[in-house]
RNA sequence: GGUGAUGUAGCUCAGUGGUAGAGCAGGGGACUCAUAAGCCCUUGGUCGCGUGUUCGACUCACGCCAUCACCA
């Protein structure tokens, strides 16, 4: 048994989920969790909100509410997308939590111990009529490039140039009117992420057999010129450092928003009565082959996650008082196994039209046509080597014309036989021809050849797979045609029974194979096809206490689970679980 | 401006230094167990543009254009 830890990106609280979240992170990595789960490995797969920052404080201003509200909002929004879409995190956390400000603190204690921070001065805008410092995107004025007078200070939207807000002609402060601005010195920590090369290098020199190139490619080329970074912001909503007199320093939200894989994982361990156990994912030995970490992200974050993230954890070692398992000048945290950062969903060329029911709001979708169905045309055109498009129409044909179709009708044509002529029982069959050999053995291949694509993440591949197989079985139905065969006499019968029965292990072997993709469905075949036991096991929402405050957290429980990534056993005789019914709803378009 | 990627049939995508592939859509056909789904046959492309290397390039090199992301 393997120890995979599944880390997800975690979403800013400040909107809703749309399908191009769900194609980039979300989705790829529930599937891959489901699949490394079926394998029998121990999965923890961990991700959660994203609560502070700035964007967020300038919405609870906008809206005359608290931070904290604007964020628990759409944390509460994002746990209901991940239960109707069946994204199954073993935690889904999010950062304003008490585990999480602690931890992160000692990550900035263990940088500075070990000689990874140093103080600068650094020259700011400030506000005089709010007395703080203002983020550069709150400040607007006239771009030093191209003159456009409505620059803002991180980038000017009309040459794309970034900005330091200091370089702005007039500035002025976005939100107050007549405020005085100045230019005024603020000490931060910097990080030196110089001192790091090395190790980052030589951690990247070793991926080039499974990395995707596009991901390795940029990451080497980044780490072979690094330079020092802010680690501190001025902040009202953020984590202080630890750091007497201080007041007003939060450690910029990026290094603590990554720091959240492990502290999910540290909060995963305590909740599950476990409280060592996230030691067995981080503090495994850099050559332990059966512990493995995964970072599931969109191409924007690639440069956190292959290059940053690993210097954080290089530069902390370890957590503070934690017992290391190896001697303190050696690197101790674990690093990521694999990077598998996917591309963009784009929707351009969409309509957006809510009367022809056209949406792009994940949750909304998957409320209205089935989990089942956004997950599959998602795989379907998840853009992992490129940036792909969402379209409705694909939508509808990838559910209708083939989900349906292939999957759901495959099922259906076949077990509503066995149900009908067979008495609701998986028919005894009687010798093997060689066509009905071939088809078997075509689905227990496929366990091999599915597994390899699902193992190196390459899920569009995988679900193709399944969907051959998936054709190949219902080619065997029409050649073999039982319900000619059935008219002419007792052999006939017979010999329908044995077909089958060879379809219905199949779809008992589809049934596993589809469940990564399309759980829900499969699920619902399984129980037609009468097991009592269900392949995964239930997501539960739950309110978690600290000392200060409590938080809604998901979580799974996999007892009861008994998906195994292995083909069919199905034995004859065996009851189907009613009168077949059609499981995949078909989608109607006026 | 720099870096990394992407550009192949109407759509979504594979692919390889040697006469262009799949699925879907479109057209035709045989069947009828099944949510008129499934099966068989079939029409579609000067592989972004240009130059070079080569006996031969969609595939290699260089340049350009377009799109996306990140960094300055």
């Amino acid at each position: 048994m393997d120890n995979i830890l599944v880390c997800v990106a975690w979403p800013y609280a400040n909107g809703d989920q749309h399908v191009g979240h769900i194609a980039g992170a979300y989705l790829p990595s529930d599937i891959f969790a489901r699949f490394q789960r079926l394998k029998g490995n121990r999965v923890v797969m961990v991700s959660g909100s994203d609560s502070h920052g700035t964007p967020i404080v300038v919405r609870a201003d906008k809206e005359g509410t608290t931070p904290r509200a604007v964020f628990e909002h759409f944390h509460e929004r994002f746990l209901q997308t991940w239960q109707t879409l069946g994204i199954t995190f073993d935690l889904y956390t999010h950062t304003d939590t008490e585990n999480h400000h602690a931890i992160a603190q000692q990550m900035f204690t263990r940088l500075q111990e070990n000689g990874y921070l140093y103080p600068a001065k650094q020259k700011q805008i400030f506000s005089v009529k709010q007395q703080k410092f203002l983020p550069d995107r709150l400040v607007e004025g006239t771009c030093p490039i191209c003159g456009y007078d409505k620059a803002r200070g991180d980038q000017c939207d009309t040459c794309g140039n970034l900005l330091d807000a200091i370089q702005l002609i007039n500035p002025r402060n976005r939100n107050v009117e007549n405020d005085t601005l100045e230019i005024r010195e603020s000490e931060h920590y910097f990080w030196d992420l110089p001192k790091s090369s090395e190790d980052i290098t030589h951690y990247l020199s070793g991926k080039d057999s499974y990395w995707r190139p596009q991901v390795l490619n940029f990451a080497r080329n980044f780490a072979k010129d690094l330079n020092p970074r802010a680690f501190t912001r001025d902040l009202t909503w953020g984590i202080p450092i630890p750091v007497p007199n201080s007041e007003g320093k939060c450690i910029y939200v990026w290094w603590e928003a990554v720091l959240g894989y492990l502290t999910a994982t540290v909060e995963w361990a305590k909740v599950t009565g476990q409280p060592e156990a996230w030691k067995e994912f981080w503090y495994a030995q850099p050559d332990d082959n059966r512990v493995k970490i995964y970072n599931f992200i969109g191409k924007d974050n690639i440069l956190f996650h292959t290059v940053l993230w690993q210097g954080i954890l290089f530069g902390m070692q370890h957590l503070v008082g934690a017992d290391a398992p190896r001697p303190d000048d050696a690197p101790i945290f674990k690093q990521p196994y694999d990077v598998p950062a996917n591309q963009y969903l784009n929707f351009g060329g969409q309509k957006f039209s809510k009367s022809l029911g056209v949406s792009l709001d994940a949750l909304d979708l998957a409320q209205k046509y089935g989990p089942d169905a956004v997950r599959f045309y998602l795989t379907k055109v998840m853009p992992e080597q490129r940036d792909a498009e969402w379209s409705f129409d694909g939508f509808v044909q990838a559910n209708n014309g083939e989900l349906l179709a292939k999957w759901g009708n495959l099922a259906q044509r076949t077990l509503s036989q066995i149900w009908k002529n067979f008495g609701g029982a998986i028919p005894q069959p009687s010798e093997l021809t060689e066509a009905d050999q071939a088809l078997i053995a075509s689905s227990e291949r496929a366990f091999e050849t599915v597994g390899e694509a699902l193992n190196n993440v390459r899920l569009r591949e995988a679900l193709n797979l399944v969907i051959e197989l998936a054709t190949e079985a219902n080619v065997y139905i029409d050649q073999q045609a039982p319900w000619k065969m059935i008219k002419t006499g007792d052999e006939g019968r017979a010999r329908a029974g044995t077909q089958l029965y060879v379809a219905a292990r199949v779809i008992d072997s589809l049934s596993v194979l589809f469940s990564p993709f399309v759980p829900h469905l499969c699920e619902a075949v399984r129980a037609q096809l009468g097991y009592a036991t269900p392949l995964f096991g239930k997501q539960y929402t739950q309110l978690e206490h600290e000392a200060t405050r409590d938080h809604l957290a998901l979580r799974y429980d996999g007892d009861g689970a008994a998906g195994r990534w292995q083909p069919s056993q199905l034995a004859p005789g065996q009851r189907l679980g009613g009168e077949p019914k059609g499981l995949v709803a078909k989608i109607e378009v006026k």
